[in-house]
RNA sequence: GCCGGAGUGGCGGAACUGGCAGACGCGCACGACUCAAAAUCGUGUACCCUCGGGUAUGUGGGUUCAAUUCCCACCUUCGGCACCA
């Protein structure tokens, strides 16, 4: 039976390869706008090219693969592309190492991935690869970057910024994670360092970004990303102090005004400087100095004991005309809110450390209901709670639900205060000091100032001569005429702006140069536009939640206010696949040594297997870990929808109630399959189409080969197989004499009539516990369920003569018995 | 500390709307085929048991005729945020 020679045997190897060069010829995968058939986007998350393809990449993208082609067959004219996001880091990393030009290694890298991807046998339609490190890429790269700039949504200023030491360059506030704050490339801790860089105000729509209403987005990425945003809701107050300048703070608490005792500055507020009186001036220089220097994982440790100093300064109360010293201290933020903060220790448990720690005046003005009367000397911790305003002047009384919005109006008549809403979100840090991506198209002129380049100058080529050793300044800075230019407005000599764009502005869009990849009026077809977009379903990992997925719709929102999108957002719908973990349930690791290489695995079992589990080993939204002996299972069962097709059956008289039960199960299973695709139920499709093969399996060895149910079951069990195991399907819709290709076929229609039971397995339950199954005919009365179940020797047995006092039936499924 | 997810056999995992817990697969055991092995096929496989049953979905409560599913508290674990006013 396992003769290779045989034409019977399974070959993955040369039917695969065979198939994929059939495939590629004859263009089966061209996407090609169709006004008559319903478009459907179908859009993976674009690979880095590192040059190897993992199991993770196979586990990104082979299940949407199938999904795409099950779409396929369901009449949708679908567009799943493939690209390159290549620029970046890696590559300038490799040049260093092994003294190859980061172009030369990235392009043969993208050329090795091209023909792995091959391997997968995916619908992918290569002529709408986009490679963003293509000049005709990262021109319209450049050229949204200006379209920003003239919209004041891009500016550049002078900030204490994030530094990675190891990546030598500066990163955006999401790139920067974990409590150590360390680079989310490189694991090495971030430091701070002063410098003037271009941002992006991504902060101006924050709350749009909240605003998941009109998309489908995963339930846990909309909570990394509201979390992340982080607004509040609030107000702003203006106290006066006694040098003159005003000092506004934000509060999420109004209502606990009347409760300052008093008040605290970051200590790189400029306001320091004018407040400080000439006694504390010492106190508070050495202070300042000494918060400059710590670094942010030391400042921000929560559990460091509060710090801070006098300033000598006083400020007044705004609502109870109250005098309240001013101090600084590191617990207060300069980045967030105004970098000033009103002290209301009964109320906040940092205000009440530093109260505590340095003898300030503890004073309740909120009586949460139920406890007993506070008050700020007996303390030992801050009283967060809501409750009645008290000692808060006129609103004292004011109840609980009341209270915030009763002070707001307050501050608001006293006009210094207004309601205010704050974010945690930061404008988005674009500015790289690297080499390998796009160059910022701005121009510095001595005349005019900073200008931006004219668009018809675009693209601004990165130059191929350059030294890329990293110096903490940009390669593009030292080479030695590059940045010579002209001023575009003015003609006099100029320079250009040498850092370059962050990798996450070419990802942000490269959804839309898919559409037209070689487009040069735009950056994408407005009639690709219209027809394709948005996105139906957009796949790929969650770390990116708080980075590109941000960054992508801050795009599109920024675009459409500007006037150049219809659309304010991208994609629909979003899911996101859980990782493949090592067979010993750690991440995969070299270092581990528990990677699973998917080349190796394609010469062994063939694509098709490796799709097949794939789907098959886990929930595709969790994840888990790999089993190289549960692979086994998948190309056993390859091989047995292999035989099920070529090997002979038996003969024998086909019994008619069997090929009613075989068609009902076909068709139930098709039910099942339609709906997990749906679903993205991968795994789950694979153990339906397991079950019914067991079934059939039986039913060829009792006569039932030889009937036109048979037919039906062959043409509809590859139909299924088809986005699972593309090869294996095409193979075996061919040998069966159908016309090619089994990808352009319709996916098949639930036969409702056969796949309803005639019959059904009543549960029999006494007291809850199943006592009983009978089989009974759909249909069947309550009161006779009723009969048929009371009438059971089973449950006569366990009501041990006692009466029934209640009767429960379910319809068509259960009887409980209730004595 | 705050926010969110997850805890089901030896293992990966099923269970659509509160209604048969453990589908499907791996592993294991036994059997068939074989000189033998591999492959393949078949049978069995949660636990306990006095063979009547009994107990089981992280733990403890609750709601219900009925809970893996709903509610409350807790434990473990994973992820995110964290002196964000």
């Amino acid at each position: 039976m396992a003769d290779p020679n045989d034409a019977n045997f399974y070959n993955p190897a040369d039917l695969e390869s065979r198939w994929q060069k059939k495939w590629d010829e004859d263009g089966l995968y061209h996407s090609d706008i169709d006004p008559k058939r319903p478009k459907y986007y179908a859009l993976t998350m674009l690979p880095y090219p590192s040059g190897d393809l993992h199991i993770g990449h196979w586990y990104a993208m082979m299940p949407p693969d199938a999904r795409a082609r099950y779409k396929r067959m369901q009449g949708f004219n679908v567009l799943f592309p493939m690209g390159f996001d290549s620029f970046g880091l890696p590559a300038e990393n490799a040049a260093i190492k092994r003294n190859i030009h980061p172009k030369t290694w990235t392009y043969a890298n993208i050329d090795k991935m091209r023909g792995q991807f091959r391997s997968m046998g995916a619908m992918f339609d290569w002529r709408r690869e986009a490679v963003s490190s293509d000049p005709e890429y990262y021109r319209w790269t450049q050229w949204f970057f200006l379209q920003f700039f003239k919209n004041n949504l891009a500016y550049r200023k002078m900030s204490p910024v994030d530094w990675c030491p190891n990546c030598n360059t500066t990163l955006a506030r999401e790139q920067v994670w974990g409590d150590d704050r360390h680079c989310e490339r490189c694991n090495t801790p971030v430091i701070k360092k002063n410098l003037e860089q271009w941002f992006f105000r991504t902060t101006q729509f924050a709350d749009e970004l909240l605003d998941y209403s009109k998309i489908d987005w995963a339930e846990r990425v909309r909570v990394l990303e509201t979390n992340w945003i982080g607004r509040s809701e609030g107000a702003l107050v203006r106290f006066k102090t006694e040098c003159g300048e005003e000092v506004e703070v934000f509060t999420t608490r109004p209502d606990t005004l009347w409760g300052v005792s008093f008040m605290v500055l970051a200590p790189e507020n400029p306001l320091v400087n004018k407040i400080a009186t000439a006694e504390q001036k010492q106190a508070v220089t050495e202070y300042v100095n000494q918060a400059l220097r710590q670094s942010d994982i030391q400042r921000e440790a929560t559990d460091k004991e509060k710090t801070g100093v006098f300033t000598g300064g006083y400020a007044i109360n705004p609502v109870s005309g109250e005098k309240v010293p001013v101090w600084i201290a590191d617990y207060v933020l300069m980045t967030y809110g105004t970098g000033a903060v009103m002290g209301v220790p009964a109320h906040d448990q940092r205000d009440f450390e530093f109260a505590r720690k340095f003898g300030l005046n503890i004073r309740v003005v909120i009586q949460p209901e139920g406890l007993d009367a506070l008050d700020g000397k007996d303390l030992t911790a801050a009283v967060p709670a809501y409750g009645v305003m008290v000692n808060s002047g006129n609103l004292t009384g004011t109840p609980a639900d009341e209270a915030k919005k009763a002070a707001i109006v307050f501050v608001e008549k006293l006009g210094v205060g207004k309601a205010s809403t704050n974010f945690r979100l930061r404008d988005w840090l674009i500015s790289r000091q690297r080499y390998w991506g796009a160059p910022i198209p701005m121009v510095y002129c001595p005349i005019c100032g900073t200008v931006p380049e004219d668009e018809a100058n675009l693209p601004i080529l990165l130059p191929d001569d350059v030294e890329w050793k990293p110096t903490g300044e940009s390669p593009l800075k030292l080479h030695p005429t590059w940045k010579d230019t002209t001023c575009p407005q003015c003609g006099a000599a100029a320079v250009r702006e040498t850092d370059t764009m962050d990798t996450f502005m070419c990802s942000s869009w490269y959804h839309l140069r898919y559409l037209s990849p070689h487009y040069a009026e735009g950056p994408f077809d407005p009639k690709e536009y219209a027809y394709w977009m948005p996105v139906d379903i957009y796949t790929g990992g969650i770390e990116h939640a708080n980075m590109h997925l941000i960054y992508t719709r801050f795009f599109h929102k920024a675009l459409h206010a500007i006037g150049i999108l219809p659309d304010t957002e991208p994609m629909i719908v979003l899911r996101n696949q859980g990782m493949v973990l090592g067979e010993d349930s750690e991440k995969m690791s070299k270092s581990r040594g528990n990677v699973v290489a998917p080349d190796k695995l394609v010469a062994q079992y063939g694509a098709d297997t490796v799709r097949a589990y794939l789907m098959f080993f886990a929930r595709w939204e969790q994840g888990g870990p790999w089993s190289s002996t549960g692979i086994e299972g998948s190309a056993r069962w390859m091989r047995r929808v292999w035989s099920l097709f070529t090997d002979p059956a038996s003969g024998g008289k086909p019994d008619p109630e069997m090929l009613q039960s075989i068609r009902r199960k076909l068709h139930q299973t098709l039910a099942g399959v339609t709906r997990d695709f749906e679903n993205l139920e991968f795994n789950t499709i694979i153990s339906a189409l397991m079950e019914l093969l067991n079934e059939l399996m039986r039913a060829k060895q009792a006569g039932v080969a030889y009937t036109p149910v048979w037919k039906e079951v062959l043409e509809i069990y590859a139909l299924m197989l088809a986005p699972i195991a593309p090869h294996m399907a095409e193979e075996l819709w061919q040998r069966m004499g159908k016309p090619y290709s089994i990808h352009q076929q319709h996916w098949p229609v639930v036969d409702q009539a056969a796949a309803a039971d005639d019959m059904i397995t009543l549960i029999v339950q006494v007291n809850g516990k199943l006592r009983d199954r009978i089989s009974i005919p759909v249909g069947t009365g309550d009161e006779d369920a009723r009969h048929i179940a009371l009438a059971s020797d089973a449950v006569q047995k366990a009501l041990e003569g006692k009466q029934p006092r209640q009767v429960i039936v379910v319809p068509g499924r259960l009887v409980n018995i209730v004595a």
